[in-house]
DNA sequence: TTATGAATTAAGCAATTGTTTAATTAAGTA
DNA sequence: TACTTAATTAAACAATTGCTTAATTCATAA
């Protein structure tokens, strides 16, 4: 009987001949290139205080104390964070005396946390 | 005139009585538990490899070796990942002699991928 | 059985991350 | 001016994370 090999695919394990297993390889390869970068955004959505704030966000404008108080974190830890939202583009805010407000500066993210919950959310 | 406070909202800062501006406090609150957990999901996606490899799954099911290669990554690497997505009943196994082969187990995650690209693949 | 290759597991380490405390900036008030 | 409060920034620390090497398990073949 003839050496049978992974029947499914042509695996690519124990040989090293790039050249001659490219067909699948490449289409793979070039299929990583269209994540490149987007685990930015989901690295965002990863700490927890985060999303909170977002989705804090999404229901109404809140200064940094507001929002320190309703997560019962202190100010500079929640300050933080903001900054690196800021950074991405995702919240915006404006001064008021000696408060800063904050607000989202792009509803995609919350999309994207209303499908995470929709498919996940009754997980149990 | 009388003391102008914050106009928008009626914020929370500098004050600490619970019990009275418990109309807003509460409200934001209970929005907060909607999103308890959801960082899990989200935290999985938040490692570049984890999201390739999930893609890569999206596109056929692959041996831990193939994606060890794609990814030019170790072996025990490419199989820590697995394991998490594993637990988290993101990705299936099947073994097949020597080799075991992974594919997605939740076709949800990939929407959710899909969902990001759309929004943020052409930020610049 | 022994040997080989695929995969997992374990231990150790480096790098990153999130928080805290302290210091600083900014805006308003006495 | 000095004083108070909101917010940011900086430095330091603890905890987590992801990878490496080495050891182990699992399945097949000689």
């Amino acid at each position: 009987m003839s050496t049978v090999r992974s029947p499914s695919n042509g695996d690519i394990c124990d040989d090293f001949r790039p050249s001659e297993k490219s067909g699948k390889d490449t289409r793979l390869r070039d299929k990583l290139l269209e994540v490149a970068g987007l685990s930015e955004v989901f690295k965002v959505l990863g700490d927890e205080t985060r999303t909170k704030i977002l989705y804090l966000l999404a229901q109404e404008e809140l200064c940094v104390c507001d929002i320190a108080q309703l997560l019962e974190m202190s100010l500079p830890a929640i300050s933080h964070h903001l900054r690196l939202l800021r950074a991405l583009r995702l919240v915006k805010y404006r001064r008021e005396g000696k408060m800063v407000y904050y607000s989202l500066d792009d509803d995609h993210i919350v999309n994207l946390i209303r499908q995470a919950q929709e498919h996940f959310a009754e997980d149990t």
